[in-house]
RNA sequence: UGGGGCGUGGCCAAGCGGUAAGGCAACGGGUUUUGGUCCCGUCAUUCGCAGGUUCGAAUCCUGCCGCCCCAGCCA
């Protein structure tokens, strides 16, 4: 992470909690990230987390991880393992403290009871429907159930033959009494608990009703003693309902803190969204390298060092906004300049013979691994006569401003030699480039030359005997519309065909055995990682991010 | 027409009555064996709009306007 990174720790959020502690509100600091395990993680997410086991370290209390986990009809073990194997790879450790909300059933039931014996709960036979239909619309108040009325004794008798399975799904429920005239819908009489004989992925068979996620929540958070429980501003409207509960069971009272979440331009963040991409098989995945998912970061190459500061960079406000993502590709690229080793690969191949080159002579140079370090020392890279240079490096008819190779134009090939262009082969039928002519400076070595002669182009390249051919999932973005939720039609159709172009070239061999997931920068193409679906004999690489293209922003420009 | 939020440059975002931080993007220039990095410079007389209070307002008051969220037995 950049030390110049604009670290705002006066956000609001912060200023809240310092006041909390000043006035001794409450002592430790103990906030929570509290995922659902019905999908995969996103950046969104991150920003949660970063700002949840943030504050926590900051402050020095302690930060819990707790699966919201009351509806088995959405979660999966899949989601558990892969959030957790998410958060670590973030950087963060909840140590001892991993918690189920599930694990709280017995509790919450007692919760219920209790509000049960107070005159705060009843069980309503309506259906679903009748429900929806009496709780009234935004400018007119809701109508009382006609089972509001009922008695403790009967309430209670019918909740507890709810939990022992005497009735079908959707039969009962069991709601609050609060007020069915409130403007805040939230507080006509919330549904607490339903009946849904499913079985839970952690309590098994164990329960046949399970509690609504408000019911459970603000609980959960006095359970585990939170101090500070931070959530998106949706949950704006349902606070005075968690502040009810709380007030009626008498229970330690979390201040909650909301702030807007985090949108990316070029991408879609809702879990639906991304359930759809994944089932539809737009994308190969949850970690398919397009996604905005963790998973899916991760594989493209992102690092977690620039997620964390990234998600430091854009603030915490409670603004609706849209962050640029070219502000994550900026942490990115700031991050792996300073840390990715630097190697050639050519993605587009066209070959180069140095025509005054002996035939038999390979000869080394050496390769600096990282300019911005230079304790990451050098490698050798084999020079031959016979080498691939990028097609893009060079033009038959040079645009204006091109300074790369073209007739008759001199250029360095970098850590080698000057070489001047001498001629071009083409294949006849096509018209294609087949093999571009050249003679070395021998007085040149190394790329020097003694005699103040400037060249202004320096290329890479690759000895042909010696390069082992690679595969280069050259990555874009996954949308052509910089806000695809925003059109007229389905997200979906705003998917950019060439998010993932499949290209065949060559890497320095040595690149063949790299772990997978290894980053590196490939001299003046871009930064890329090993796919995990690399091996030696099939090296894989993905394309991380481009480098800035200067040049490509001029021809762009000209059109 | 109910309730809850939010409006500071293209995108984020500081600012908390004393005269608009910072980052990204963009645009110029310098250095450079990566058209990368790095360095230097430019980029809001104005804070959604209109009034008011004040010596002084993005900050306080009033009224408008705009955007987001809420009518799951989802979270």
């Amino acid at each position: 992470m950049s030390e110049n990174s604009t670290i705002n720790n006066n956000d609001f959020i912060r200023e809240i909690i310092k006041e909390d502690l000043a006035a001794q509100t409450y002592k430790t600091v103990i906030t929570r990230f509290p995922p659902e395990p019905n999908g995969y993680l996103h950046i969104g997410h991150a920003k949660s987390i970063c700002i949840n086991f943030g504050l926590a370290a900051e402050f020095g209390g302690r930060c819990h991880l707790r699966f919201d986990d009351t509806n088995p009809e959405k979660e999966e073990q899949e989601f558990i393992d892969s959030i957790k194997d998410n958060i670590r790879w973030l950087g963060f450790d909840w140590k001892e403290h991993e918690y189920f909300a599930s694990s709280y059933f017995e509790q919450l039931f007692e919760f219920a009871v209790k509000l049960v014996k107070k005159g705060c709960a009843y069980v309503d036979d309506q259906s679903a429907e009748e429900i929806r239909k009496s709780r009234g619309t935004l400018t007119e108040p809701g109508k009382a159930s006609p089972y509001r009325s009922r008695s403790i004794e009967e309430n209670l008798n019918l909740f507890i033959r709810m939990r022992a399975g005497d009735f079908k799904d959707g039969e009962k429920t069991l709601r609050a009494k609060i007020d069915m005239t409130s403007p805040n819908l939230n507080m006509r009489d919330p549904v607490m608990y339903r009946i849904m004989h499913r079985t839970h992925h952690q309590t098994k068979d164990q329960w046949c009703i399970y509690p609504m996620y408000d019911f459970t929540h603000g609980q959960s958070d006095a359970l585990e003693n939170i101090s500070h429980s931070i959530c998106t501003l949706e949950f704006e409207d349902h606070r005075p309902l968690y502040d009810w509960f709380i007030k009626e069971l008498g229970i330690h009272h979390p201040r909650q803190i909301e702030f807007a979440r985090l949108n990316l331009t070029f991408t879609v963040m809702s879990k639906r969204k991304l359930l759809k991409l994944v089932q539809e098989k737009h994308v190969n995945g949850w970690n398919d390298p397009r996604l905005p998912t963790i998973s899916g970061l991760r594989r493209r190459g992102y690092t977690p060092c620039s997620i964390r500061d990234f998600c430091i960079r854009i603030g915490i406000a409670k603004a609706n906004s849209t962050v640029d993502v070219a502000l994550l590709e900026h942490c990115l690229r700031e991050d792996l300049n300073k840390n990715a080793q630097r190697m050639m690969a050519v993605i587009n191949p066209v070959k180069l013979v140095v025509d005054n080159y002996p035939v038999d002579r390979h000869e080394e140079f050496q390769a600096e691994n990282n300019p911005e370090n230079p304790a990451a020392g050098s490698r050798p890279v084999i020079f031959s006569r016979t080498l691939y240079i990028e097609r893009d490096d060079f033009m038959e008819h040079p645009a204006k401003g091109f300074f790369r190779l073209f007739p008759g134009g001199e250029v360095r090939l970098k850590y080698a030699w000057y070489i001047k262009c001498t001629g071009i082969i083409k294949d006849p039928s096509s018209g294609e480039i087949t093999e571009i002519h050249c003679t070395y400076d021998p007085a040149t070595r190394g790329g020097w030359s003694t005699d103040g002669r400037k060249v202004k182009g320096t290329l890479h390249w690759l000895s042909a005997a010696h390069a082992q051919s690679a595969e280069f999932r050259m990555y874009d973005r996954l949308f052509t519309a910089i806000n695809p939720e925003a059109g007229d039609k389905e997200f979906t159709e705003y998917l950019n065909p060439r998010s993932l172009e499949i290209k065949k070239g060559f890497i320095e061999p040595v690149l063949a055995s790299a772990a997978p997931l290894q980053r590196f920068q490939f001299l003046r193409t871009g930064y890329f990682c090993t796919d995990t679906d690399s091996s030696r004999a099939n090296p894989v690489f993905n394309r991380i991010t481009g480098l800035k293209d200067t040049w490509a922003k001029i021809m762009a420009k000209n059109e």
